[in-house]
DNA sequence: ATTAGGCTGTACCGAATAGTACAAGTTGTA
DNA sequence: TACAACTTGTACTATTCGGTACAGCCTAAT
């Protein structure tokens, strides 16, 4: 019997490849298996309540990664501009290093919704409230820091879909752009 | 054995409702056939290749009543303005009346992303050729009109999924109520 | 060197899966 | 009334599903 130096984490992010590629329903415990190089015996150890277990490991760590390297960044911004410039790069390599899917977004559909509303929820409404935030702080009132805030995390995710439905990345890139020069131009 | 006075056309509203409830991946044969109402024999009567043909008539019907409501008014609108706003009171119907879920943008992902490839595109490339080719009468450049026929498909889109992450109708309301506003302060 | 405990492959379970076959029912037409 | 065509419930198939059990391996610490 084989051992591959395995760690959880290590663990989480080949499930979210394969999460990601195939869809949460699509990635039955075979096709995990046999994608992620993990046998079932090691899937079970890591995650013991089984598919349900998986999905919210891979969604808690790219939870957390937003919420460092995009949330955290725009609250703690000292200046507006940059900080907007900062977001779009970091959203624009996260999502094209990741096949163009944001698994928070796919969690919004299918049988496995009600499993992951509460985390889906936090997510968007946390992203944005940060960019509402520094919006706000940019020089918007309230209620348009909020309609932009909304209204550009809307325009990246169906920017999302519209690219895997064009398979074409450049696409995304376009939108990102102009998410970025859209939100630069309401500041100050 | 009962018999129920059932066409086609019947069947497929019924199975867009299951699919759009509970997405493709997630509605089996057996919730089929409960939630739809429709017997096996049925099913496999009027769509003998199976899911696959049953996800397929859903998209038809689907595609058809878009390209009716939506994308050949557009085309051939005389009046840029009314004819956004037309455009904008039907997709937020349509949407807030279909449970803000959008059949098309749920097949970019999962295993049957490929075999629907071809529709998709051809659904959202006509959506935003359609707008792009108003807003070029209206007085916007052809790069213009594009990028902005793009940022407002892709914006209603995302609103869609953040409606759902917030299961807060107002939330889509408020999307589409911005989206015309935006389009129209474009014109002329 | 031994041992304890973290990993992992394999065989297995009952349940559910998509799809098939077909007899029996229903309808419109004559 | 009789008949042909259309519709549909039911029983069935082979396969796959998510999950469990567990023996055996491997590594780290003593």
């Amino acid at each position: 019997m084989p051992r591959t130096l395995l760690e959880r984490s290590d663990a989480v992010h080949a499930l979210a490849g394969v999460f990601r590629r195939r869809g949460y329903e699509s990635s039955s415990l075979s096709v995990i298996q046999q994608e992620a190089g993990i046998g079932r015996g090691s899937l079970y150890h890591f995650f013991p309540d089984g598919k349900t277990d998986m999905a919210r490991a891979v969604l808690d760590q790219v939870s957390d990664w937003f919420e460092d390297e995009v949330f955290a960044p725009l609250r703690s911004a000292t200046d507006a501009a940059d900080a907007v410039s900062a977001m779009t790069k970091a959203v624009s390599d996260y999502f094209v290093s990741r096949e163009n899917v944001c698994l928070f977004a796919a969690m919004t559909l299918g049988e496995e919704k009600e499993t992951f509303a509460g985390e889906v929820k936090t997510y968007f409404a946390d992203w944005v409230e940060a960019l509402a935030v520094l919006l706000h702080r940019g020089g918007l009132d309230l209620e348009d820091a909020h309609e932009n805030a909304l209204d550009a995390v809307a325009v990246i995710q169906g920017g999302l879909i519209i690219t895997r439905a064009y398979a074409d990345e450049t696409t995304f890139l376009g939108v990102m752009e102009r998410v970025e020069r859209r939100l630069l131009s309401q500041l100050s």
